[in-house]
DNA sequence: CAGAATCCAACAGGATACTG
DNA sequence: CAGTATCCTGTTGGATTCTG
């Protein structure tokens, strides 16, 4: 629970610090089709995320990987074959992903 | 609740929208301290920012202002006297930065 | 298919000085 | 106290081309 009076003064960055591994403008919705599906490679996620251009894609998976949110997985195939699946750590993101996705809801759709 | 197959390809930009809305260096933890104390006037949060400068609190107050997530009350007084508060809508976002709070502490402090 | 490399634009954000 | 106003820099992010 986020008690005030705990908490004002002392650990005051562990959201800044949640914030900084997710920042970045496909990071959390990366995670969230991660979420939703399991595993995706990289096309699928260029699919699902219009607009991604392959360098920020690219870019933004290879920061969630170092960050130990996602994992990435090279199959030696021709084609290559490569997927992304969350971590126990990135799977742990989800209420607080659920959350900002409900509150979204809430604020654009009002139960639509 | 989050439910994959119900959402896959529905909706899909509540996260996205919702992330808009907090991006920023600063949006998050000014909520922050605002769901923490309440109130706040504008060397309060400068204060409880370290290293925000001037123009980028007051232009994130506003931002956060202009998405209805914070009000802003002016007192005609010298000195100016400026308070902060949630609005319902941005206190809402509470169980959000909570869950995303308690993960940033699960990660870097592991119940510390 | 899943990138790497290069180049470039836009904007977020910082430093500093000034003000009602 | 609570800002504005300028100026400046770095990062983010996009477009394009090339590759194993």
């Amino acid at each position: 629970m986020l008690t005030p009076s705990a908490l004002d003064g002392r650990k005051r960055c562990a959201v800044e610090a949640a914030m900084d591994v997710i920042n970045g403008k496909w990071k959390v919705m990366i995670l969230y089709h991660l979420m939703l599906t399991g595993m995706q490679r990289f096309n699928g996620l260029k699919r699902r995320l219009p607009g991604v251009t392959q360098r920020m894609l690219t870019k933004q998976l290879r920061e969630l990987e170092e960050e130990g949110l996602i994992t990435r997985t090279v199959y030696a195939e021709v084609p290559p074959r490569v997927e992304y699946r969350l971590t126990p750590d990135g799977e742990e993101l989800r209420p607080a992903i659920d959350a900002l996705r409900e509150w979204g809801i809430r604020r654009g759709l009002d139960g639509g």
